[in-house]
DNA sequence: CCGACAACCTGTGAGC
DNA sequence: TGCTCACAGGTTGTCG
């Protein structure tokens, strides 16, 4: 489930980590998105000295050297006391000083764990990714910037992660409901009002889906994984058929760039 | 530049 | 109950 607001959850409840070494690494599975690195041995007896995002990857600061861990679809990182048997899908483990451990599991290994010697931002997966939306950069003068002349639909350009980093499916089509604007409209047909609307409601959006995962945060840690974190209550997403909560009108589902998309008729044009 | 499509995987829920 | 099918929150890469 993770999109960006899920990604910064997890970061949040991995900052009481930071100051603490890594005492192993365990790679049940080390096929993912791509082959996880036998470099990670390398971690071993590093401190760990920040937990960054940049878009939906989670970049471990080691000093120098860093972990980059992507959730892919499926992907969600727990902290368990050391000791605690591996369950189906938990991939790797790694293992910090006072008996804990971070453990990954990715039933559909969509996700990645990589590593990188060098400045994290230089890795070709993150070279290209574009304004981070809670930015204080992002705004509708930026977003007008990013969709003048271009010829793809509103809610592609917002999905396109080398342009805005971090949208997934869910917040980029509950932006757009907020936003009273229709996903199929061409990106360059927006006026800079709409844009700065539209900027407004990314990241009002992302940030209320950060703050209801925030609130689960104290159950990161031990809890069974089935806690139902990061409910949204969701205008328009996953919802066909039923009743617009503004208007009433039904939910139409229709489908964009190979992906689900979800708007308010009456409310979205 | 843009859209369409396939690929990587497994789990779940709907419908029969 | 058990089977089959459609579909799922991400990203990369190819083709026309």
């Amino acid at each position: 489930m993770p999109e960006l607001p899920e990604v910064e959850v997890t970061r949040r409840a991995l900052e009481p980590l930071v100051g603490r070494r890594i005492r192993a690494v365990v790679v049940r599975e080390p096929r993912l998105r791509w082959p996880v690195p036998p470099e990670l041995a390398g971690f071993v007896g590093r401190r760990l000295r920040a937990v960054r995002r940049r878009g939906k990857y989670l970049l471990l600061d080691c000093g120098g050297a860093h972990l980059i861990l992507h959730l892919g679809m499926s992907g969600s990182l727990r902290l368990v006391r050391a000791g605690t048997p591996a369950g189906p899908h938990e991939h790797v483990d790694i293992a910090i000083a006072g008996r804990l451990v971070l453990r990954l599991r990715d039933p559909r290994r969509f996700g990645a764990v990589l590593c990188t010697g060098g400045a994290p931002e230089m890795h070709p997966l993150l070279a290209h990714l574009g304004v981070e939306p809670l930015a204080p950069e992002f705004d509708g003068a930026r977003l007008h910037a990013l969709a003048r002349g271009r010829r793809i639909s509103i809610k592609q350009l917002l999905m396109d992660a080398r342009r805005i980093a971090g949208l997934g499916n869910i917040y980029a089509s509950e932006a757009l409901f907020l936003a009273g604007i229709h996903p199929a409209r061409r990106a360059s047909s927006l006026s800079a009002a709409c844009c700065a609307r539209l900027a407004r409601a990314i990241r009002r959006t992302l940030r209320a889906a950060i703050r209801a995962g925030g609130s689960t945060l104290r159950d990161f840690v031990g809890a069974d994984g089935t806690t139902g974190c990061f409910q949204l209550h969701a205008r328009v997403y996953g919802r066909a058929g039923e009743p617009c909560r503004r208007c009433g009108a039904p939910i139409r589902r229709f489908v964009q760039g190979q992906r689900a998309s979800y708007y308010c008729p009456r409310c979205q044009r």
